[in-house]
DNA sequence: AAGCTTGTTCATTTTATTCTAAACTTCCTA
DNA sequence: TAGGAAGTTTAGAATAAAATGAACAAGCTT
């Protein structure tokens, strides 16, 4: 027996369980559009499908609604939701009494961005930082390159310290403009 | 027979053949950033191979200098420089009197940049367009759709509406700071 | 025109990613 | 504490992406 939490009331329940056509279509059209911004980040389909999903929703939805309405298994799911958890793309909301988990989505662009950029970009900056100190090393002691390498190189290793140096000033900068 | 070229005398045939050891292991782990930015931005292996030996050499290679110094097939590397020119990351150049292609790298990240913004993600920002004013048709249309379900979809419409506008102010921002 | 050299295309193979399904954990309820 | 509901994990299957190699075009050279 389902206890009779205040959330279940304030909705239909159709609007719970199945979606009426109509939110259904405007609901595809919208995963549509998030598909295919997953292509162009370098993210599964699934996980353009489940954002749509959760972005287009009334309220949030619960594990169990995502897996029916989408035609993906579970595990699928699972990761999908761990991953759109990890760049801070989807909340998980703990309702009292309920043991299902409910989500709703970030819909805040500068939010969104500033956790792809968190999870994809500074890592590679950091550890650039490092690695290139490291080329730069290789390169001045590399005792059986000719002078015009090592000076080539030189300039080529400077050109890449002033792209992570560039990266460094705009990426705050980016945050800043999109608040 | 060759003929006697300015270019293949500027420069010791070792370095234009089999580079040197030295210049070798600096090639080897520019390629490998390279490799690492390729991943990030969606685009395979191959291609961070290619543009990190075209940016470490000390001047333009031919294809063949491509195909022989990487483990790659004509096949990937013709397909791989075609992307790469696609995006404005390497040119090709013409020597007069050798039928060879000549390829150099774009070290710009201001160029780089903007290729890949025009190449990714500008389709997608018009594209967006017209396809959110079909949602938002379907959405008024939607006749099955209760007040709160509309309210909420007309809401969540008018978010993507703000992210497209975000964006249409940022990306030439960004190419403005690049610069 | 026959025979090189340079590079492209594309069908096939290889490799990597994504998805699924089933086993498993945890916690709740009876 | 048995049974069930909610999710997670992961080995393996299904799919998609990338690389290869062989056939092909285009242009020299003789």
């Amino acid at each position: 027996m389902k206890p009779p939490l205040a959330h279940e009331h304030a909705y239909s329940e159709r609007s719970l369980a199945t979606p009426s056509p109509g939110l259904r279509v405007a609901q595809r059209q919208i995963s549509e559009l998030f598909i295919a911004a997953a292509d162009v980040i370098g993210m599964p389909r699934s996980i353009g499908e489940i954002y749509g999903l959760i972005f287009s929703a009334p309220r949030p939805l619960t594990f169990q609604q995502i897996v029916d309405q989408l035609d993906l298994s579970k595990g699928s799911v699972s990761q999908g939701l761990k991953s759109l958890r990890g760049v801070g793309a989807v909340r998980k909301i703990y309702v009292a009494g309920d043991r299902r988990d409910y989500f709703e989505p970030e819909t805040e662009l500068r939010n969104l961005v500033a956790g792809l950029l968190r999870d994809r970009i500074h890592p590679h900056l950091e550890l650039g930082k490092q690695r290139l100190e490291r080329v730069r090393l290789d390169v001045a002691a590399g005792e059986d390159l000719d002078d015009e390498e090592r000076e080539m190189l030189r300039a080529r290793v400077a050109k890449l310290e002033s792209w992570r140096k560039q990266g460094a000033v705009i990426l705050p900068l980016l945050a800043k403009v999109l608040g």
